[in-house]
DNA sequence: GCGACAG
DNA sequence: ATCTTGTCGC
């Protein structure tokens, strides 16, 4: 598939921040999705100490879950790690694998954060805007936010909050383990972000996607 | 100025 | 993310 390319990846994150605050106002917070029948899962490693980005994207059927299709993309690592700026790290290698691949997905759910960001355009409200194509946010862990307590049974929830909005949800994808933080990443509403995340998660805490784009990007 | 801080 | 073995618990 083919991807626009709106802005250099070559940064300061000065510049950063003003791409952010640029594209932010073309996030879609609305479903506008279609049939999902297939939705990829996309993921990062790292070798020789960092300075190669190792990009990984699964798409998997859906509802069954299914391997498709994946790739596997190499490239020079040239953003560092700044909270706040994870996507000008990792997309340019990610958009490299996705080029890469012929079965284009309805969804894709990515492995950090959509609008739950300080300027509201994490990694997943980026590479939705790039591709055009639905995605979601699901993280491991918390960026920005708080929330109430959440109960232990999969499938519970609380909204997470900053700032007096909601910009995600914190949801507990497994039984007794640690939640996930899910937000809307592009052309899709929280309530559908949290559907799909649950539907992909029938046995494991992170949603299938991930876990075989995970195995696929860590040469393990 | 002092912490917090996706992967 | 990555460096790394065994071990506790359902």
């Amino acid at each position: 598939m083919q991807i626009r390319q709106l802005h250099s990846w070559q940064l300061t994150t000065a510049e950063a921040i003003a791409i952010q605050e640029q594209l932010k106002a073309e996030v879609a917070t609305e479903d506008t999705l279609g049939t999902v029948n297939y939705i990829a899962g996309v993921d990062m490693g790292f070798e020789a100490a960092g300075t190669i980005s190792r990009a990984a994207v699964a798409v998997l059927s859906f509802p069954d879950l299914q391997l498709i299709e994946s790739a596997i993309a190499l490239r020079r690592t040239t953003f560092p790690y700044i909270p706040g700026f994870l996507s000008f790290r990792e997309i340019p290698a990610v958009i490299d694998a996705l080029e890469t691949i012929s079965t284009v997905p309805d969804l894709i759910i990515c492995d950090g954060q959509g609008i739950a960001h300080p300027r509201r355009f994490g990694i997943a409200c980026h590479l939705g805007v790039l591709t055009d194509i639905p995605t979601i946010g699901a993280a491991k862990s918390l960026l920005i936010g708080k929330h109430e307590e959440l109960a232990a049974a999969r499938g519970s929830w609380q909204p997470l909050k900053h700032r007096q909005e909601i910009i995600g949800a914190v949801l507990r994808s497994r039984t007794a383990t640690k939640p996930l933080y899910v937000s809307v990443g592009h052309r899709v509403s929280l309530p559908t972000a949290i559907d799909y995340v649950l539907r992909c998660t029938p046995k494991y805490r992170l949603p299938e996607t991930t876990r075989i784009a995970d195995k696929l990007a860590s040469n393990r």
